[in-house]
DNA sequence: ATACAGACAAACATGAATGTATGTAACGCC
DNA sequence: GGCGTTACATACATTCATGTTTGTCTGTAT
């Protein structure tokens, strides 16, 4: 039995541990918070105590997993780069790296992509989607006044297709149950995706200087190590009684 | 109350119907046999007289829906055509324009994604998909075989590629809620890909034949002016019963 | 040492979903 | 025009998850 104050905060990892692995399992509905607890080597008692409701982990969860990247991301777009479609492609490499070596967030991606994870959390969802979204499209639109983005295509169509491309590869990967290796396979991907948003592919084969102006200075990757970002404790529902 | 034979055939039918509302609404765990018979205009007794239990109606429905494609689909790759690329290409847009009209398809593609369904619902939602790939990957070997897949690509790679490229066009299409012509910038991403698949992008610009071999007919890219491409959200009302 | 609050476990009450059993009206058949 | 069967609706029993309450042990402060 943990009955100081640190040992308590272990508890409510353990905890949120746990509702991720059930979660991720059975599906948010059919996660009971008896098997959530009893997989946390606990009962339900404790769970109570951490927590108001199985609504509640899920948005602790979301916090945990999101808000950190969020930060991060936001972070990447604040540089003022002079090719931003290639600081993209490097973001997205890092992104697929991280993705494929930390089974936490590969269990977020599948419990967000759940059906009965209720309103307010498929609101959540919507949100962090649509932030990530309007990211890719800022770079996008720095291309196209940058002169790197193929004239023939839009920017809402390069963001579309960056998206597309990314979701893709992400599920895909989880649903063949990782049969191939995404990093490399996804940058392979990608840096066709992104030499075709640069050239003119349709009729004119205009001047083609596509990956290689990278510029020599500080290499972008050091900004974007997403490994391990975990934010300590955030919330805290306080115990009725 | 409907008492004759054919009568029952078409409650049967409607709690069908109601069962992929509700659990693509809801989830599967989260839509209760009550909600769907009550859904369907109908009562309990009804559900558990034509189905063994909830399980039994989400078989059934993926029946109705993947058995007839799955002949369509091996009824395209039969043709035996010189071009196993444009050919793949153009039922790939058939099946985007499909699903954009289709709404029981992209019922059946969010219900099967939910992780509640269960183990062999899973099971065959992997079948189903791994059918799908190995199909891709035929077109993909005969491409091969036939010289109009780019050397410097892998079968497997190719075959990736698609997979990936379709399923992100259908998720992130459903997730955005159809802000987006599925068909039309779905046919101009896929596009891009299969030029991709078959030109050597990497280095050596080789003799470009890519997408010339088309018939001389109407400019495919008039069609696709998807500049500030936003739909109007097409709503449904759903008829009762 | 004692008292109090924190951190849980265990027991309880409630509601909801499930499966089954029974009732019943219409259909098809001779 | 009785009769068995079909196609449901209704009622019931049971299980099961949830949320709450109560009990209990243990650090910690005084």
């Amino acid at each position: 039995m943990r009955r100081s104050k640190e040992d308590s905060e272990q508890t409510r990892a353990a905890i949120l541990d746990a509702a991720e692995r059930m979660f991720c399992e059975k599906g948010y509905a059919a996660a009971t918070v008896e098997l959530i607890s009893r997989a946390a080597g606990l009962t339900r008692g404790a769970f109570y105590w951490h927590f108001r409701d199985k609504a509640d982990v899920l948005a602790a969860l979301h916090a945990r997993t999101f808000l950190p990247q969020e930060k991060i991301l936001t972070g990447v777009i604040a540089s003022d780069t002079p090719d931003p479609l290639d600081c993209l492609f490097l973001a997205a490499a890092e992104a697929l790296r991280s993705f494929e070596v930390n089974e936490g967030e590969q269990r977020i991606f599948r419990i967000m992509s759940d059906l009965t994870i209720g309103q307010d959390g498929r609101e959540a969802v919507a949100r962090i989607h649509a932030e990530m979204r309007a990211l890719i499209r800022t770079v996008m639109q720095r291309a196209e006044a940058n002169g790197t983005l193929n004239p023939r295509i839009t920017v809402a169509e390069a963001e579309l297709y960056i998206t597309v491309t990314i979701g893709g590869l992400l599920a895909e990967w989880l649903r063949s149950d990782k049969c191939f290796p995404l990093a490399l396979s996804g940058e392979r991907l990608l840096r066709h995706l992104m030499t075709m948003l640069r050239t003119d592919q349709g009729a004119a084969p205009r001047a083609r200087q596509c990956d290689s102006p990278r510029p020599p200075g500080p290499d972008p990757n050091s900004v974007l190590d997403i490994r391990c970002a975990r934010a300590p404790k955030t919330k805290q529902a306080l115990p009725q009684r």
